[in-house]
DNA sequence: TTGGTTTCAGAAAACGGTTACAGAAATGAT
DNA sequence: ATCATTTCTGTAACCGTTTTCTGAAACCAA
C-alpha cells in the first residue's frame, strides 16, 4: 500500500507544534492544551488537532517541554553494575515502577567507584531527573559524604530527591529518602533456624568491617546466639568479601586447617554459600547430610543449591524507592526512612542435630 | 570547616548561566563558550567564570542545551527485562560504551510485548535520544513491522538511529543499524564438536518456528550433520521454548517414553541444558559419563554445570551497537549490518564415543 | 600616527514548548 | 435586544541555553 506523501520521512527535520497548529487552523496554545490535557477543548477543535498530529507524525519535544516548566518525567538510577543479579532486580523494580508512573528511567553504572558515583549524580542533576536513586553500598570517606550531602541539598532545592537504596543514611540533616533492608533481622532468623535445629557451632562466613550490609548481618547472627545464651566465638567468624570465590577460599582454608569444628554454616550471602558448597563437596562433605547451611539474598544460585536462605525483596526495594520519592516530592516534609522486612525461605539445606 | 553562605542549598531555585555571567562580570555568551569549550577565552576571563561556577554550584540545564541545538548526548536501550542475564550483559555493554563516549543511557523494558516496545520507542523519540537500541527478539506481525519501520524513518530524518541488536533486519529499505550473532555458526561448531567425538544420535532440544534465534541454531545443527553426510532425523529435533523448565520437560518426556535413542544433546541454550541436565540426573544418567551435552549462550548456569557451550559476546554486542550507531550518525550512508562471531568454550560435558 | 589583522566579548535571535492574560463567541436571563 | 456569564481560543512572554553576527580592543607593520 503506497503511503501518502511520506512527508515526515523525507529527510526533513521533525515537525513542531507550530506546524500542527497551522495545519489544524488553531493556535499553538490550543494544541498544547489539548495534548497535555490541561484544558477541555471543544470536541471539533480537538478532532482537527488530533488529525493534524497523526498526519504530521508529530511528537512533542521533551526538552522543550521540560524547559518550559513541566516536570521532566524521569527517574535516575545509579548502581554498581547491571549484571549482578541483585542490582538487576532492583533496577527492574525501579524501571517497572517508573514506567507505571509514566516516568522514563535514566541509568548509570559506577563499578563501585565513589568518584564515578558522584560524577553520575552530577550528570543526572543536569538532566533534571525528578529523583536520583543510589543503589548499594560504597566505601564512603568523609569527603565523599560531604560532597554527596551537598548534592542532596542541591537536589532538594529544586524539588528533586536523592534516594538511598540499601545503604545507610548520610546524616540526620541530609534530605534524602532512605530505603533499607533489615539485614540484622534476616540474619537473626537464619541463625535462629540453625539453632532451633540443634546446631551450636555455626560458622559465619564473609563478614567485613566497614561494609554496613555485612556488618548488619553479622550483628543479627550474634544477636541470635545471644538470644540462646551462647557467646559468639571469634574463631567462627570468618572475614571475606561477598563473592563466590571468596566463599570457596574461606571454606577450603578452613577444611585444610584440619579439624571440622562446626556443624552448620551461615553464609552472609548466597554467592559465598555457593563457593563454600563447592569446597565442601570437594572435601567429600554433603549439604545438608554432613553440614547444614543457610544463605542470604535468595538469588538464582540458592535455587540451584536448594539452599535455605533469607529472601530480600530486591524488586520491591526499587519500586518503593520510586514510590516514596514521588510521593515525597509531592508532599514535602521530612524524607521518609523505611526498612523493608526480610523472611526466611526454607528449602533443603538444613538437618536437625540429634543429641 | 564552616561553609561560606551555602547559598545554593538555601531553598532557592537552581542558578542559571545568567547569574554566573553577572557574578563573573561577563556576558552569557562568554560563559557558554567557556563551558562548552567552543573557543579559547582569555585566561583571566576563564578563571573568573570558573570561580563563579564553583561559588554558585552551577550545573548546566541539559534540556536547555539540547533545545538550543547541541545533541542530547543520550542513548536509549529498550529490552525485554533487566533480570535476564543475557539482556543484563547487553545492557551493561551499552551503558559502558555510552559512558565511555560521554553519553547518558535511557532504559526501558517491554516484557516482550511489541505494543510496549513501540510505545517505548516513541517515548525515546520524545527524548531525542541519539540512538534507540532495540534488544532481543519480538514476535513481529506485519503491522508491527510497518510501524517500527516508520519509526526508523522518523528517527533517521532527525539524524538519530534505530539499532536492532540480536534481531533480524526489518527490511532492505529500513534505515537501521543491525548487530546480530552468528547463531548458525555457533550451532555448527557445537554440533561438529559432538560429531568429532563420535556421536551420531544427537538430540537437538528447543527449536521453535518463528523465532529467528532458535531457527538459526537449528539450521547450524543441521548444517553440521550435513557436513558429516548425515541426514537430520526429525525425531531428534524437539520443540520447546528457551526456558529451564522446558528443558526439563523435554528431557523428562523423552526418557519417560522409553528407549534412550541418543548419546549426546545439543541444547539450544544453557537454560534448556540446565533443565535437561536435571532430568537426566533424576533418571540416574550422568553428564558427561552417560550422555554428552553442549549448550549455547555461556551464561552462569553453564559455569555451574561445567558445560561446554557456545560463547555469545553479550557485552560486546551492546558496545558495538553504541559504537556503530554513533559512527554512522556522524558518517551517514547505508547503515551497517554486522554479524558478531561466536566461539565454543570447551569445559567438561562431552566424552568421546568408542566404537 | 595610521590602517589592517587578530582576538576576545557582547547583543540578540533562535530552539519548541507552556501558560498567564485577555479577548471573542456562544449562551442564558431579563 | 441587551447585558452578564460562561466557554473556548489567541497573543505573547518566558524557560536556559547555543550561536551567528557584529563591534571593540589590542597588536603589528609600514
Amino acid at each position: 500500500m503506497a503511503r501518502r506523501a511520506n512527508e515526515a520521512s523525507e529527510g526533513r527535520r521533525r515537525s513542531t507544534i507550530r506546524e500542527v497548529a497551522d495545519r489544524a487552523g488553531v493556535s499553538v496554545a490550543t494544541v498544547s492544551r489539548i495534548l497535555t490535557g490541561s484544558y477541555p477543548a471543544a470536541p471539533s477543535t480537538r478532532a482537527r488537532v488530533m488529525r493534524a498530529v497523526k498526519e504530521l507524525d508529530y511528537v512533542a519535544n521533551a526538552h522543550a517541554r521540560a524547559l518550559a516548566g513541566s516536570p521532566s518525567k524521569s527517574i535516575a538510577i545509579v548502581l554498581n553494575s547491571v549484571i549482578s543479579p541483585h542490582y538487576a532486580h532492583v533496577a527492574q523494580g525501579v524501571e517497572a515502577q517508573a514506567a507505571a508512573e509514566g516516568r522514563l528511567c535514566l541509568i548509570g553504572t559506577t563499578g563501585g567507584d565513589p568518584e564515578r558515583e558522584l560524577a553520575m549524580v552530577k550528570f543526572m542533576r543536569e538532566q533534571h531527573a525528578e529523583a536520583v536513586i543510589l543503589v548499594g553500598n560504597v566505601v564512603a570517606d568523609e569527603k565523599y559524604r560531604q560532597r554527596m550531602s551537598q548534592y542532596a541539598h542541591a537536589l532538594a532545592a529544586i524539588g528533586s530527591r536523592l534516594v538511598l537504596c540499601g545503604r545507610p543514611p548520610l546524616g540526620a540533616d541530609v534530605p534524602a529518602v532512605v530505603v533499607e533492608y533489615d539485614h540484622a533481622g534476616g540474619a537473626f532468623a537464619a541463625t535462629s533456624h540453625l539453632l532451633s535445629a540443634g546446631h551450636r557451632r555455626i560458622l559465619c562466613l564473609g563478614h567485613r568491617a566497614g561494609y554496613t550490609t555485612a556488618e548488619g548481618r553479622l550483628a543479627g547472627y550474634r544477636r541470635a546466639l545471644a538470644a540462646h545464651r551462647l557467646p559468639h566465638d571469634p574463631a567462627l567468624e570468618v572475614e571475606g568479601t561477598m563473592e563466590w570465590h571468596e566463599g570457596y577460599r574461606m571454606m577450603t582454608e578452613r577444611l585444610a586447617a584440619g579439624a571440622r569444628d562446626f556443624t552448620a554454616v551461615f553464609a552472609i550471602n548466597d554467592l559465598i554459600a555457593g563457593g563454600a558448597h563447592r569446597a565442601l563437596v570437594e572435601h567429600g562433605l554433603r549439604v545438608p547430610d554432613d553440614v547444614s547451611m543457610v544463605g542470604f539474598d535468595d538469588l538464582p544460585p540458592s535455587l540451584d543449591l536448594n539452599l535455605t536462605t533469607v529472601h530480600l525483596p530486591h524488586e520491591e526495594v526499587g519500586r518503593t524507592a520510586v514510590r516514596l520519592a514521588l510521593e515525597h516530592e509531592a508532599r514535602g516534609g521530612t524524607p521518609p526512612h523505611v526498612i523493608l522486612g526480610t523472611h526466611l525461605v526454607v528449602r533443603d539445606s538444613v538437618r536437625p542435630i540429634l543429641r
